[in-house]
DNA sequence: AATGAATGAGAGTTCATTCAT
DNA sequence: TATGAATGAACTCTCATTCAT
């Protein structure tokens, strides 16, 4: 029976590859919940189970860690985004697509970290911060300052990104917090507010 | 016969007083440098020149210190804010005089601990970040809330708080990182984004 | 009644010397018994009994105990040498003084640390090697080859002080194997080496 | 049925011997470079490029490659040494053989690990000490013990091998630290000085 | 036999906090 | 009340060694 590998398929691969995983996603809960300041490399080995030292055969530092999530972030988020970039007509367009497309991604995000923990424990500071929302941040903040560089109103484009960020960002965590989780709503509201501003809202309950 | 002091002016509440201020300058530097998560008690006390003990006379830990600074900035900046409500017509107005007096504030604290600083001396990450900013934030954040609540069109007020208040501090940190520091500029941005969106902005160059 | 200090004698300066007294002391053990290289900090620490910490008040690592030690040694025999030095009419009569107050120096160090270990645990390794007299092996070798170049006949001073040296050590780390440690013994035989090679030396026996 | 192997030449016998040659390899350049205390089995496995594990299949620990490799050193360095004994009329005659030997050994030592090397890298402490020329030097005391016991003026033996070795060992690592290596210089050096002292010196210049 | 990841003891070091002076 | 050394838990990281593959 010729068991064709695609992919390194050996059990040696298999328990690299969940360990691995094990220190990711011990590393996305342990930053969630503390901070990527205050988190140490231990409070990430400890929620793994493994050894102290198998940490160091993946990674050699807490900045490693927190570097190759913010690249799994950006590697899934970053041709949405510009896959969405490339369809925009204007601004306005890509605005709007780039909002919807973030928030899709912050609840995914979300859902499976939270979904991911034990269910018994309690998660004390559930922070909209992720290395992996970082990365996107940063992408969708690329692509604000090119776009206003390219077209759009003589504005202050550097301003512009910061507070195109700003609003996505604080209207995301907050839309975090509340249940069912309303991508849509939220998208609605920061897309109306980076447009018209206050004009510009959706009427609440309507 | 215990000394009546109707007012703490004996040498022993002077110097105490010193220390207490030594002290929250330190924690204000250090904060301020290296991040709250960052700064260690250590840092702090060493600053100060006090010895280590004398820290635990004043504070019990850092984020008392923390919350020490919080309260001052929140004490120096609530009587300002509330008297701008009140003299405001409309939210439009309010959000005007908030932004204004927020900016005003910001620089002003940025301005004291950087002038605060041996010169010689690198500070490498100055950050928008400091207790006080925080609290002055949460109280922006507290008038804005109440001010959607009062009157304002029926939009989702903490959603709008939110905006608002990200906006603020999204373009507040851009304006720090310039120079020279233009309060008005920002905050005719700020302003013209949270009120009209991106058509109320006002043109770069006018 | 007016106790007169010289020297600092609070009970805090007194322990803070009894500490450094402790791991100095400490420390000479643990390299004369595993070697400067096997030796670590926490080896010098444990057999203090002193708190972990308490070790980097004193010194920063274990280098800069080593150099404490050895600078201990410098400081008491230098001296010596240089009074002998001095007395000294030509290369010879230094010679021998040197070698004379070198193992003086020796034994003494031996029995010091000897005498100060708890009786009943074993000392492996005993080694001749600590650090106080690697610094005087340092001043020796000026002082040889300072004589060297001065005067005496022209011969490669480098060479010769090495193997004045050499001679010195290898006959008194013998020396300190036996009993009774005999260093008017050693020293006859040693000069005797250096000055007249096999044909100076004293006759065993006589 | 087993093949039978009369000398060890099948192929696993001829890896098996190359893998313990390049175990034996990486610990001489190993030991030679960091000295025996701060190098670390890792160090070795890491320059041979063999799997962590398979160092196991050849040595227990570090101690055990460093035993192998004086052993080596005392079975290429012991029949040489041997010879010159035998022809040797007397200790005059010997203290010359064998000081020539052992210098000799010394160079072609240096020689061979100094230019066994990656030109580029640099090598911090070329240190003169190797397991081999320490077994070679055990080698070397032992025979001048016997020398002495056997005939020689009623010396105390133990003294005066004590500072043959060190006389040679002294003047042999001087030598080493030389360009370029003058292996007759320093014999003539040493042996001048065992047997007659200051007084037996080759002059410099002569 | 070779491999190389997992292991966990242990090294160096820092820190918040206490407490005798 | 101020002092500052002592404390020991905790952190980062390395290493010798094992063992499933």
């Amino acid at each position: 029976m010729p068991k064709v590998a695609f992919l390194p398929a050996g059990k040696r691969e298999q328990t690299k590859l969940q360990n691995r995983n094990a220190i990711l996603d011990a590393a996305r809960q342990v930053f969630g919940e503390m901070g990527y300041d205050a988190a140490t490399v231990r409070d990430i080995i400890r929620r793994t189970g493994l050894a102290a030292g198998t940490f160091y055969n993946y990674y050699r530092s807490k900045e490693e860690v927190f570097a190759a999530l913010a690249d799994e972030g950006a590697r899934r988020f970053g041709p949405i985004l510009r896959a969405r970039r490339a369809e925009s007509a204007d601004f306005e367009a890509f605005v709007r697509a780039a909002i919807d497309a973030y928030y899709e991604f912050l609840a995914d995000e979300h859902r499976n970290w939270v979904a991911r923990r034990p269910p018994g424990e309690p998660h004390p500071h559930v922070q909209g911060e992720t290395p992996e929302t970082a990365a996107v941040f940063a992408e969708v903040r690329d692509a604000i300052v090119a776009e206003v560089a390219r077209g759009a109103p003589a504005v202050d484009a550097d301003f512009l990104a910061a507070a195109c960020i700003a609003v996505a960002r604080g209207v995301g965590d907050k839309m975090l917090e509340r249940r069912p989780i309303d991508t849509a709503g939220a998208a609605a509201f920061a897309v109306g507010m980076i447009l018209f501003g206050l004009k510009g809202l959706p009427r609440a309950g309507a």
